[in-house]
DNA sequence: AAGACAGACAACCGCGACCGG
DNA sequence: ACCGGTCGCGGTTGTCTGTCT
């Protein structure tokens, strides 16, 4: 029942391969190829069904198959090509080589899980702690941080740029290094992602149970970034988060890091998990015509920013819930 | 030593896109 | 334009294995 046309026949053996079923395969594969793969089966002598086959030899025998562990410049890959398209998991193994998507896949799976059963706050920051949503499932956790992913379909074909060019920026993306941006990036390009394992306090004026009711992440995400010594943690062990405002989209890039407190994150905000992406001069032309306290109108509804002078305050917060499609983020900013 | 548990990995399922008739 | 077959993708489930109690 609901098997596929080409799975409907009898006798179609599941479940794990034998070596004597892969030997089968690799030898068809190897000398006559695999035009069609409904046809396969048959001729190769297996009792499976084509699209089994099909797997079977794409994410297993396939020669160039890449197995063991991920390396760390991987990870940082998956990490930002993943904050950038989403699960498109054929499109990030697309750019690794010898990696596939199953294989990406489960590994975001089980990073995920792994990252999401640490303790969302410290018992010191109860009142933030209570204030999260309740986390029952890591399904629903993911799925949770899946709405926290931009869509980001529009800026797929400039991926490859993103990567080549965000990945070799410099550790620091100073206000002084305009250098290397990532021009390519359109003029719209939040990313963002955030580990809730960090410990903070949040300020007093947003510890209020109102406050803490109505918005729960944002009160958290923003409480976060006010502490005092607040540092993104490390998504991937052993790198530094970090985030970046930059211009793109204008050809012209303002980037600045060095969140008060001590970010001191590496530039490539977007190669380890922390970071927002913005067009600063549409940034301007947008408050010019919103005014600076309207922040929930249509054209940021997918923006993730901190900003540079804008007070960070529950009404704000609560604009920003209601008009973010994505993830709003923000928070006074005294970067130069 | 044995059972419970969690993580890693393999495989399946359903759906949508594509293509040729 | 429609339809059926095929393929590719993403979500989900199943299984194995290592670790902990």
């Amino acid at each position: 029942m609901g098997h596929h046309s080409c799975c409907n026949q009898q006798k179609v053996k599941r479940g794990l391969w034998s070596p004597e079923e892969d030997e089968k395969l690799i030898r068809y594969i190897t000398t006559h190829g695999y035009g069609c793969w409904s046809e396969v089966p048959e001729k190769a002598g297996l009792q499976r069904c084509g699209k089994s086959c099909r797997l079977r030899w794409i994410n297993y025998l396939r020669p160039d198959i890449r197995r063991g562990r991920f390396t760390a410049e991987e990870e940082k890959l998956i990490i930002s090509l993943h904050a950038i398209v989403g699960n498109r998991w054929a499109h990030i193994a697309s750019h690794l080589p010898g990696r596939t998507d199953n294989e990406i896949k489960n590994y975001w799976n089980s990073w995920i899980k792994k990252k999401i059963r640490k303790p969302a706050v410290s018992t010191t920051s109860s009142s933030v702690t209570t204030s999260s949503p309740p986390r029952s499932t890591a399904a629903s956790d993911a799925a949770a941080l899946g709405h926290l992913q931009t869509p980001f379909g529009a800026a797929e074909h400039q991926l490859d740029a993103i990567i080549s060019q965000s990945l070799a920026l410099p550790p620091k993306l100073g206000a002084g290094q305009a250098d290397s941006p990532p021009a390519l990036l359109p003029p719209h390009c939040p990313f963002f992602m955030f580990d809730t394992s960090v410990s903070v306090s949040p300020p007093p004026s947003l510890t209020s149970p109102a406050a803490q009711l109505q918005l729960p992440f944002l009160t958290f995400t923003a409480a976060a970034m006010d502490a005092p010594g607040f540092q993104l943690p490390p998504l991937v062990d052993g790198i530094d988060m970090g985030m970046a405002t930059m211009d793109c989209g204008l050809g012209e890039e303002r980037g600045h890091d060095d969140h008060e407190g001590g970010n001191n994150g590496q530039a490539a905000g977007m190669a380890n998990g922390g970071g927002c992406f913005y067009g600063q001069q549409q940034k301007q032309q947008e408050e010019e015509q919103l005014g600076q306290d309207q922040w929930d109108d249509e054209s940021a509804q997918h923006l993730l920013m901190w900003d540079d002078d804008q007070e960070l305050t529950p009404s704000n917060l609560e604009a920003m819930e209601s008009g973010a499609h994505s993830l709003l983020f923000m928070g006074p900013n005294d970067h130069a």
